[in-house]
DNA sequence: TTCATAAATTAAACATGTTTAATAAAACGT
DNA sequence: ACGTTTTATTAAACATGTTTAATTTATGAA
C-alpha cells in the first residue's frame, strides 16, 4: 500500500471507530454525520467521502457485529438434535440479538433491506451466504433422511429463510413481542412447513 | 362538522391532492414538504400538521393505489383453478404494479416495513386484513380437500405471505428482476410449500 | 355581542445528510 | 529535480424534514 492509501485506510478506520463509539454510547439519534466527524477529528464531508452516505456508514459500523453473531450461533449449534431446534437455535440468538437495541437495528434494517443489491453489497452477500448455509443444512438432513430428497434445498431455504425475515420485520413492529416469543410463533410456522416436507411413508 | 373541521378536512384533501400528482408527474425526488405545500398552496409547516411526517403523508398518498391494486385482483381472482393458479393471480398483479415505479414504491416500502405498528396503523391494518384473506383461500382449500385439514389456516397464510414478501424485498433490491421472473421464483417457492401440505393419501 | 379559549396556520429557525469548489499533498512520468 | 496529474481533505453552501413561537381565526360561554 501506498502512503496515501493507508493514511486513507487509517481515516476509515478512525471514522468507523469513532461511528461505533457513538452508537454504543449515545445511541443512533445522536449518531450525525457530524457526531462521528468531530468525534474522529475530521470534517463531515471526509465521513462523505470515505462512506458515500449515512447509510453506508452504519451498515460499514454494525456489520460486524451481525456477522459476528451469526457465526457464533453457527458455531455452538447443536448437534445430533431436529432440524427445528437447531434453526431456533439460530433464530433464538438473532432474535436476542436484534432486541438488545431495537431502535438502532430498526435503523440499520429500514435503511438497508430495500437498497439496490449494488448499494448495499454487504448485505446481499450476507443474505446469500446465509442461504447457502441453509442450503447445506437442508442437504445434510435429505442425507440423514429426514427431508425428502427430491427437494430442491436451496428452494426450501429459501423459504426457511422467508419465515424468519417475517418474523423479524413482525418482531422489530412490534415493541411489545419478546424474542420468545417471537421465537415461539417462528417455531409454529417452521415446524408446520417442515412436517410438510418429510419423507412420505410407502 | 364544524367549520373548523371541514376546512381542515379540506386542507388535508389539496395536501394529498397535491402529494400525488406531484408523485405522478415528477416522482419521488421531486416530491418534496416544500414542493408538495407550495403545491397546495399552503405552508410547509401546515404540511406536518396534517401529516405529521413525511412518511405519512406518502403513505396515505400511496396507500389506497396499494388497497386498490390489492382489491382488484382479488376481484377477479379466477374461480375452479388450483390454489398455486389464484395465488400467482395476485401476486403477479402485485410485482406489476410494484414494477411500474420501483423507486417510489422503494422508498415507501423502506418507510414503512419497520415502522412500530403504532406509527403505520395503515400498514399493520392492510397486513392483518391481507393475512385473514389467505387464511379463508386456505380454509376453502382444506373445505374442498385440496389442503389437510388439520393445518391452522392462519400459519399457512402466513407462509404464504411470509414468501410473497420476500420476493418483493429481492424484487425490489434487484432492478434487473422483471415481474414475471419474480412471480415464476415465487411460484417455485410456494409450489414447494402446497406440495408439502397436500392432504396424505392414507 | 363580547370576550376568553381552543385550534388552524405559518414564518422563521434548526438539525442534518449531502454537494461543490477549492486546497494541499502525494504519486508519477520525464 | 520538476511539473503534471491524481487524490485525500475540507470549508462553505445547499436541500430538506421538522420544530418553535407567534398570529390569525373560529368556537362557545357570559
Amino acid at each position: 500500500m501506498n502512503r496515501r492509501e493507508t493514511t486513507k485506510a487509517e481515516t476509515s478506520e478512525i471514522i468507523l471507530a469513532s461511528a461505533k463509539k457513538i452508537l454504543l454510547e449515545n445511541g443512533i439519534v445522536k449518531c450525525t454525520m457530524r457526531s462521528v466527524a468531530a468525534e474522529a477529528g475530521v470534517s463531515p464531508a471526509s465521513v462523505v467521502v470515505h462512506f458515500k452516505t449515512k447509510t453506508g456508514l452504519i451498515e460499514a459500523a454494525l456489520h460486524e457485529d451481525i456477522e459476528h453473531t451469526i457465526m457464533h450461533a453457527i458455531a455452538g449449534l447443536p448437534e445430533d438434535r431436529p432440524l427445528l431446534d437447531r434453526l431456533m437455535h439460530i433464530w433464538g440468538a438473532m432474535f436476542r440479538f436484534y432486541d438488545t437495541n431495537r431502535n438502532l437495528y430498526r435503523e440499520l434494517l429500514r435503511s438497508t433491506t430495500f437498497e439496490t443489491d449494488a448499494d448495499s453489497p454487504h448485505i446481499k452477500e450476507q443474505m446469500d451466504r446465509f442461504l447457502r448455509f441453509l442450503s447445506t443444512i437442508v442437504r445434510d438432513e435429505q442425507a440423514a433422511g429426514n427431508i425428502d430428497s427430491r427437494l430442491e434445498s436451496l428452494v426450501a431455504a429459501e423459504s426457511l429463510g422467508a419465515f424468519y425475515f417475517m418474523m423479524l420485520i413482525r418482531f422489530i413492529r412490534d415493541p411489545e413481542m419478546t424474542p420468545a416469543a417471537a421465537a415461539a410463533h417462528l417455531a409454529k410456522i417452521t415446524q408446520q412447513f417442515l412436517a410438510g416436507i418429510e419423507p412420505q411413508l410407502g
